[in-house]
DNA sequence: TCCCTATACTTCGCTCGGGCAACTATTCAC
DNA sequence: GTGAATAGTTGCCCGAGCGAAGTATAGGGA
């Protein structure tokens, strides 16, 4: 595979350009398709709070790259479905900690499972050598696209 | 990089699970920001048109991946920004010829451009060799997601 | 102390994306 | 020619997303 070939930045762009959209589709439907389903921006902004819990508006909206109103409303609907709680903190009462319920926790869980599960199934088909190009790719891609996520 | 390296399906899902949008957020706001701004979907419809005129609503969103109803709201609002012509057909009066006018033309060139300069500027700190990986990488999954295509 | 700015969020108004259900128009099959 | 299938459109609803404006709290001078 990597006999020192080599591409141009507009190829890969081109390539990335065509893909991840395709890629994207499958997700959102597959996670709309679940009960107890997600769209993708709050799936995001669940995760993000299962590994940071008391995180603030402000950084799951960094991190999932939204803008601060959209984070908000976002949140509200979690909120409102009893997966996130909102807790003002006691030291600086402009900030407010979000963490997932119990609830949440398990949602999150379950959808994720569900979603890697039927992303492995079409992986399955490729050799284990091809699945390790594309994990190689993803973290070479990855930190091009991260926001600084400073903290 | 290749060297008899393997990867689980889970692994590969988990990886695909978390970059993806992450590209997808870079992507969409790239393209919201220029002037004639295109949502992502409004420019894989474009490009689509621009592939192959004449096509009807139904190649559109089946390619694009949306319902038969979303796709053609987000068509009349290329028609009403005078991007997108409908055409009924002749031979079969039920069904509608959507090609791009030359405006629509200009403005998938200019998107398609400024879109892929931006992730060219990205993509130009790696090497050449990484970004064959990646362009790889992307011709092994993209089949995985495409959408049949009959026709 | 009082005021003034900065920060953290929320609310408002709006547009687009997306799906389901129901409808229209046309074609095809018998 | 009537009934079923096909191609699109419309109505209704919800969520995503932004900018602008509003609220509440914190911090920094004079």
């Amino acid at each position: 595979m990597a006999t020192e070939r080599r591409a141009t930045p507009e190829e890969c762009a081109r390539a990335v350009l065509e893909t991840t959209p395709l890629i994207m589709q499958s997700l959102r439907t597959q996670m709309r398709s679940l009960r107890g389903a997600l769209s993708v921006p709050q799936f995001r902004a669940l995760a993000f709070l299962g590994r940071r819990p008391r995180s603030s508006l402000s950084d799951v909206a960094q991190h999932v790259g939204t803008s601060l109103p959209s984070m908000s409303k976002l949140i509200d609907g979690l909120v409102t479905r009893g997966m996130v709680e909102r807790v003002p903190e006691a030291d600086d009462r402009r900030r407010v900690a979000l963490s997932l319920t119990s609830d949440g926790r398990r949602l999150l869980q379950m959808v994720y499972d569900a979603t890697r599960a039927r992303l492995s199934g079409l992986f399955a088909d490729l050799s284990a050598a091809e699945r390790a190009a594309i994990v190689d790719a993803m973290k070479l891609v990855s930190p091009l696209f991260s926001v600084p996520t400073s903290t």
